[in-house]
DNA sequence: ATTCATAATTATTGATGCAGAATATTTTAA
DNA sequence: TTAAAATATTCTGCATCAATAATTATGAAT
């Protein structure tokens, strides 16, 4: 049993978030089926949270289910990545069109400051990774518009399961630091179609890089 | 027992159908709990594929999930229907910009002749409503971006909470088959930017009829 | 003897009913 | 009127049974 958390959470959704880290991390591999009874087994439940879960992951595009077959791990294609960069370039240059346009001035401070760390960060992989996430997400956030968070986030899961897609090669950290310094220049200078752009621009390169 | 289906579907997806309709027919009305044991009575099942059913409208944002409370139809407000229009209005835009871009002629004569029904289907409210919707569906099919129909998917299914969203308003509906004229007529004639912003008015303009 | 088709077996998913736990409601007493 | 206890309701998770797909075994034909 895990420490009690401040926020009990239904066991199927903690087995949504563990399957969800085995398929990141490729314990799970795409197109491999997944064995319920193997599963449940191995986390000591039974198969009912499980199959609840892979509803869930099946919602979020993780896993497909084939009737009286089961789920298998979603395999994503290299022009299934492309169209989910494309989504993404979209929703996100209007998040920071939206942004631009209606943000306060401490909120721009918060954009800044996760920039500065951001800054800081450059060499370190995990760390980057983690606070780039961040900034996307706080950016979302201040867009306000709850659907696109979900959706947002539903398709960063998926781009996740592209293998290449969560490595920076050499170089694409400077890079991507770059971009986002950009990106923050046009929010703060209130440029909604600049700010647009540039985000799109750094979706563009983070594909290429993906590739 | 309905009519054997070509496509066999478990019990959970069906389940999942029956509850969308009668959310959408307000049978189910937004915040109201819904009642595990009674429906899946009235149904004749178990609740256990019930169950699942839930976890997949929650995932598509039809139900909220309350740990150890259950599960409540999503009150949609004034501002949510706003922001699921702005986000229709963005990838349907850009779905229409692609389509401009890519599509070929035969796909072009697909919308042309499903443009021309709707023109017949003036007055006859649900036979509009219905290929409307085909058409809305088509442009997206020929987007080819499956994540995009995904999400469009669920984003009209947010859409159709709305008690205003699925009545058209006098006179909305030949302003609606103009519209669809005008976007047609971008299409045909390979513009990707009007066309783009032609079905963003559409959305804008639908969205004030909503209101 | 080998190969293909068919039948029997096995394994896996789909669905059910039940027991336990948490929450909400009602009742009772201060 | 308020607070605590008892009751009722509802959800969560499990063991079991049923249905279906996958696999293996069997037999006939070449």
């Amino acid at each position: 049993m895990s420490a009690l958390s401040l926020a009990p959470r239904a066991l199927y959704v903690e087995v949504a978030e563990l399957l969800r880290q085995r398929i990141f991390a490729r314990e799970l591999e795409p197109g491999s089926w997944i064995d319920e009874l193997r599963i449940s087994e191995a986390l000591g439940i039974s198969r009912t949270p499980l199959r609840e879960a892979l509803k869930v992951l099946a919602a979020e595009g993780l896993v497909t289910m084939k009737v009286r077959r089961g789920a298998y791990v979603t395999e994503v294609s290299e022009k299934d990545l492309r169209d989910v960069y494309h989504l993404l370039a979209l929703l996100e240059s209007d998040a920071a069109r939206v942004v631009a346009q209606h943000a306060t001035s401490a909120q721009m401070g918060q954009l800044v400051a996760l920039q500065k760390n951001l800054a800081q960060a450059t060499g370190h992989r995990d760390r980057f990774f983690e606070l780039n996430e961040a900034f996307h997400m706080l950016l979302l956030d201040l867009a306000d518009n709850r659907w696109r968070v979900q959706m947002v986030a539903d398709l960063r899961k998926v781009m996740k399961l592209n293998r290449h897609s969560s490595l920076f090669k050499e170089g694409r950290m400077e890079q991507s630091l770059a971009e986002h310094r950009a990106i923050v220049d046009a929010l703060v200078a209130r440029q909604p179609e600049l700010a647009a752009e540039r985000m799109s621009a750094h979706f563009m390169s983070g594909l290429q890089a993906a590739q």
